[in-house]
DNA sequence: GGCTCAAATGACCGTTGGGTCATTTTTCTG
DNA sequence: CAGAAAAATGACCCAACGGTCATTTGAGCC
């Protein structure tokens, strides 16, 4: 194939996700039907189905690609704050996701608010998953080489931070006027490296 | 109507409902007809819509009988820690939750790995999540009334709390051999009391 | 046993939506 | 510009599904 060929293809593939994406945002992934996405993008049906195998796997390549896109941002933010520490880390990494979100309110809906749209869903999805997992994982491991946290199970701390995150964004969302991201990141690094007990005694 | 013809009633609604919750928990809400339900039960599918006026209801029941369900359990556990510190009453709380699932593994898959099942969906959902998150908060002004903990937004650390725990039974449910309920309660608790951070310095 | 009436049934209907392909339009090439 | 090759189109096909209703079943009563 021409380098030419590839590129109009790789156009017309953006043109079609970029339109998935609307759609799924309005309405929902589940209900995104392949004939939303032709007439959003302005092509027929048939033609989507020259760019892609099935609905299936429109949704499976705009999700993805999204996602990717989010992991990529939150990774450069854990890289640039190589040298600092845990909280630090952490409190930038989640200002990052959650600025991520406020610009692509839209896209929220696709990835978080959801469910299954696909029978094997949960595993393309846990792929993606994972890798968030890890980048907590080894964020926290490092923190713990530092000195700067407890002994602890580094997988269900990193499961907890991120549901929480979810969380938080998914109440962002609905608020009008939530606070700027930087505020609910340093709320949500106080909690998990400070906790929530008052300094005065030892509870517990 | 005659006291006989409603626990007829009652009872038909009951054997629908179980079996909408055992297809759901196989194929997930989105993918549940009603000829699945009506099969599962072993009636027509007639006979369902003598007892439910549309799919949409039945699974609106059927979920939102187990939720209450839950929903009653942890609030016994909170009544009955209501003298205790906060991280006792949150985690035995949590331990109710986490058996909760742990006894119900099927209806975990309907709840939490369930997208949007209906069009106002998130309107409905939304007021069970709402109790719980009330519960939370409660929860947490207790704490803060006992000075078992710092001033603190009860909103977005009951939210915080919440979204950890989702995830650490999405977690749990995964696990052929999850940890036992109370240990992940108490794990979850310590993060959330007492952080993550090592006790000797003052990170941050 | 026969009669009545409510409960149960499942064949059927209309709509929706994924996927196809014969036909038309556009682009490329000599 | 002709004609071939590639791209685009949308009418069409068919399976799945929610919901209906004429018919059948059977429980209770005389």
């Amino acid at each position: 194939m021409s380098t030419k060929a590839r590129l109009v293809e790789e156009f017309r593939c953006g043109t079609i996700r970029a339109a998935a994406m609307r759609v799924a945002g309005r309405k929902g992934l589940e209900k995104t039907t392949v004939d939303d996405i032709a007439r959003e993008a302005g092509v027929a049906k048939g033609t989507v189905y020259l760019y892609f195998r099935s609905r299936d796997e429109i949704l499976e390549k705009t999700v993805g690609a999204a996602v990717d896109d989010l992991l990529e941002h939150i990774q450069e933010a854990l890289d640039a704050a190589r040298g600092a520490s845990f909280a630090e880390a952490l409190g930038s990494a989640l200002t990052v996701q959650f600025a991520y979100f406020d610009e692509h309110r839209d896209f929220f809906r696709v990835y978080f608010a959801s469910g299954e749209y696909s029978e094997d869903r949960r595993l393309r999805q846990s792929r993606r998953y994972r890798r968030h997992i890890d980048q907590l994982v080894a964020l926290i491991r490092r923190g713990r080489r530092r000195g700067d946290l407890r002994r602890l199970d580094a997988e269900r701390a990193a499961i907890s931070i991120a549901g929480a995150a979810r969380d938080l964004i998914l109440r962002r969302i609905h608020e009008e006027k939530p606070p700027p991201p930087a505020a609910d990141a340093r709320f949500l690094t106080d909690l998990v490296s400070q906790g929530l007990a008052s300094r005065r005694k030892e509870a517990r």
